[in-house]
DNA sequence: TTGTACGCGTTATCAG
DNA sequence: CTGATAACGCGTACAA
């Protein structure tokens, strides 16, 4: 067991307390000789500071919260996941623990606690819907926090993705190619993000110099029902291409067209503003935006971080895509 | 902000700091009215005690750490998620909350961080590989841990699904359906589920007094040209049922099958030994074994606090699954 | 360069 | 039943 403390290691040298914290902080004049000895002993008897007892003093806790959704959504899980990674790998380069708090729209009680415990230092929201009742408690209560996603507050610091930039890309890549009809199938609309990317595909047209048709937007694609009856909708209407909102709703639209006989890219092209392993090993793979939401978590993190040191670092919206051109946009 | 202490409350009130701390706790004797009295003012200046100053106090930290791994793996996902729901249900209502690190096989250095600092109560593994650096370091620190799954040191607490009884019992369905050349295929040979699945699979055929074949179990369907070779395999061999050891590979046979025109269950009937949200809605939906990952991360929550209550709760076995039946043994 | 003394917010001990 | 007082382990003015 490690319970070592100062005290026991200012004894056993025979120098006080605050040498040994000094030489442990590097704060502080303090010769170099005697901080070697120190940090020898440290090493030697492998003691380190608690950080309860640091935080108590520093009123700090060296742990940021990470709120993840409860609810079970499949094709979200690799998001979070990758996310919390790189999340990860900033805070522990810094010493900062992450304390994950499970929460639903209507029931933040998790990040309250957390907050009125006052166990964190700042606060990483990895979703943002239109109306986040969790960004708005916390506003109120002055902990540092930042959204991943965009929000609708200026005044939250925002790390995203650039959706626009990168879908718009993607559609003009598509319109290059030939494709006039052009479908966008999406859901979800509360997600501040389908917004933005329906940005990016509106601007792919305005550059191009082209009318997009409106009624070939479908946002509300909400039930694989719903889909089939769009798929067939296109069909009829002769449109040349579908671009899917995100994964999941392409991984569908994949499955529907093959149960239809729709053949792809032949009968019409298909691409997806949301990579995924499912689009990449399907028959035919999916054309893609391929996002790094390792790094977007990595971002976040360091930007929390640079807030809880007392900096005021504003949101960030990164270039962080690469468009992956697959045989169904062939 | 909330930056209220004790002796505030202890000074507005009239009474000491012990009178206000034992009001809060509960523990000591303290009349019911002065109780009473200092739970209002609390309860209108909405006031919550510091767990850092209490951890302080009392040593403890009243946090857990969850280990999960880096890595990736899609299909593993829903799992994670669903077992961290669950033990969130738990800790939150204890007023415990989670430390999440991840870690590799080799590399636990977040983990051995929370643990040096002094973070955390106990740890919660959530995999257990059949040779666990993770469990060996924890066990050498004495700190409170239960590992989710099986460990081969008999030692360690574990808390685990009745995984035998219930792949015995999906297997002795299959068999009294009339599967006599029934196929196992399973890869990751590393993980201990995946011998606690085989166990049960022989433990079916041993209970119809019939003799399993042995060259039909194939544990190294690491890719998914390996199970496309199995498949032509077990074709040729005219076996009549497959099982798969999880649902990765489940999925990665039907969609193979549909490619070499394979007819399930007319040809061959397929089962999982883990159900997902693909099987269920696959065409044909494919018969599974459906295991309560929320709960199981429950009682694992649950043990762990026990544990760090001082009690020695010991290993526990869930009879925690439901046999799915679908399409696929139709 | 080093040491003393006190504070951080709670709980625990031991008198009253 | 209640209240000083001392921990808990570390950081930090202030002093030497």
């Amino acid at each position: 067991m490690n319970k070592m403390t100062i005290a026991d290691i200012a004894e056993a040298l025979g120098i006080s307390k605050t040498t040994v914290s000094r030489a442990i902080s590097g704060k502080g004049r303090i010769s170099a000789g005697t901080t070697e000895r120190v940090l020898q002993y440290i090493h030697e008897h492998n003691y380190t500071p608690s950080a309860v007892a640091r935080g108590l003093a520093e009123q700090k806790t060296y742990n940021i919260a990470v709120v993840c959704p409860k609810e079970y959504e499949i094709f979200r899980l690799p998001y979070y996941h990758s996310c919390l990674y790189g999340i990860s790998e900033i805070t522990g380069s810094k010493n900062y623990d992450i304390l994950i708090s499970m929460t639903d729209d209507k029931d933040f009680r998790n990040l309250k606690r957390a907050v009125d415990n006052r166990k964190i230092d700042g606060v990483i929201l990895t979703r943002s819907l239109m109306d986040d009742r969790a960004a708005q408690y916390l506003k109120e209560t002055g902990m540092p926090f930042v959204v991943i996603g965009r929000s609708n507050d200026p005044e939250v610091v925002q790390i995203d993705n650039d959706h626009v930039e990168a879908c718009r890309e993607l559609t003009s890549i598509l319109i290059g190619k030939g494709c006039r009809k052009l479908a966008l199938i999406g859901d979800e609309y509360t997600h501040t993000v389908a917004y933005t990317r329906l940005q990016g595909f509106r601007k792919a047209f305005q550059s191009a110099g082209i009318q997009a048709d409106e009624s070939l937007i479908y946002l509300n694609a909400d039930s694989e029902q719903r889909i089939s009856d769009i798929l067939d909708e296109l069909m009829n209407r002769r449109a040349d291409g579908i671009v899917c909102m995100d994964e999941k709703i392409a991984a569908a639209a994949l499955v529907l067209c093959r149960a239809k006989h729709i053949m792809i890219p032949g009968d019409i092209k298909l691409a997806s503003f949301y990579n995924s392993q499912f689009l990449s090993r399907s028959d035919p793979a999916v054309t893609a935006l391929d996002l790094d939401d390792t790094r977007l978590g990595a971002v976040a993190a360091a930007t929390l971080l640079e807030m809880i040191e007392g900096k005021s670092p504003g949101s960030r919206f990164l270039k962080n895509y690469q468009i992956i051109l697959r045989e169904s946009t062939a």
